[in-house]
DNA sequence: ACCGACAGACAGAGCGTTCTGTTTGTGGGC
DNA sequence: GCCCACAAACAGAACGCTCTGTCTGTCGGT
């Protein structure tokens, strides 16, 4: 037989199955714009099934938002795990550089899941804030080891690249996020000095 | 969709009255969110004369767009007015400022429209990427204007940041259009010179 | 009389959700 | 092995509601 334990603590397949096709459907005609109906069929699961799972759509929304944020980080930290700490803030826009060349890419899905549900309270973007928080202080870490003088601020300047190098992206290209990693680059090499109105050190000539 | 507005009669107070409706409800709730009925409600008007005047709800939405487009573009044109060229690309950003702390504030419409509707033929996606496009020259003109070396790799990077500042500043509060303000500056009191001897990322894109 | 706006009923489709059954696989006594 | 209970996934009808878009008829101004 070769059958895996499915004892009922491990997740059902059908309920994989059903995540899977969630997000493949949401991300790339947005969660409005798809009905559960579509879901079930491309899951080629029973309705029966989703609603035992999840309940209702909105939560059916929210794991996919949250599986979403979970491979997201899972691979933010594969990518990162060999990269000194002074270097990851400018190595992550090397990250979304590459992840805008994916044919796949459309844009940030936990962006676009904020832009569709205007209710703050909603389950997918009490999810959509608390990455924005995780990625917050990571970008917070990354930039006081770069050395800056202000990390807070600088954090704020790489969130603003980040987000707008994601949405630029998705409108006008990869060379976007190029444009972004440059600018970060220049941000990060002098230390976000220029905040204090010195000039970096060095860098006359 | 796609059918013919009234175009030869002169505008009714009646149009107006429905997208200035359609405007509110839209910006506020997602465009997917709102019914032609609750614009209807909110504009005091017949449902006959929104069909006679749009159509459908696709070129309701488009004109919404498009009001929005005009008015930013007027209000650009105004602020700009007396500003000298050299610095109206970083003057953008103390306006973006300014707009972030607008109390209904919500972000940039033009972006919740694209992110609403996934197909990029969709006429009120049209007039976004013209938007967009009419905006890109002008980054590239003021960019120029400021003395970058190069201005479209600068103009690309204050894209990035524009888009950023909007979308960050919706979720974490005006904060982050001011981080982006401070960004710009050191980007353009440099005149991109950071670019020059150095290899850039993705040139041969 | 005509035109534009009005109010509102209407059709047809789609939506999320609940419900009723049926099928399938698993595992424990006999 | 065999039977039965049980859980879970299956199929799909049905419900109540909302949606877009059409259509009918009325009213007021020119």
């Amino acid at each position: 037989m070769a059958k895996e334990p499915n004892t009922h603590l491990t997740p059902s397949p059908v309920r994989d199955r059903l995540i899977d096709a969630a997000d493949r459907l949401f991300y790339s005609e947005g969660v409005r714009a798809v009905s559960v109906d579509r879901v079930l069929d491309e899951a080629e699961a029973a309705k029966a099934s989703l609603y035992a799972h999840f309940g209702c759509k909105d939560q059916l929304v929210a794991a996919y938002v949250q599986r979403r944020v979970d491979v997201c980080r899972a691979r933010l930290e594969a990518t990162m795990a060999d990269v000194p700490p002074a270097d990851r803030a400018l190595h992550l826009f090397d990250w979304v550089v590459e992840q805008t060349q994916q044919p796949d890419f459309r844009g940030c899905p936990v962006m676009h899941v904020v832009s569709e549900l205007a209710d703050a309270r909603h389950p997918a973007r009490v999810v959509a804030a608390e990455q924005r928080t995780w990625m917050h202080r990571q970008l917070v870490t990354w930039a006081r080891a770069a050395g800056a003088a202000d990390p807070h601020r600088v954090a704020g300047a790489l969130q603003v690249l980040l987000d707008g190098a994601v949405a630029a992206a998705e409108q006008d290209g990869p060379q976007r996020a190029h444009d972004a990693r440059w600018l970060a680059e220049q941000l990060l090499s002098q230390g976000g000095a220029a905040a204090a109105g010195r000039p970096a050190p060095g860098s006359g000539h």
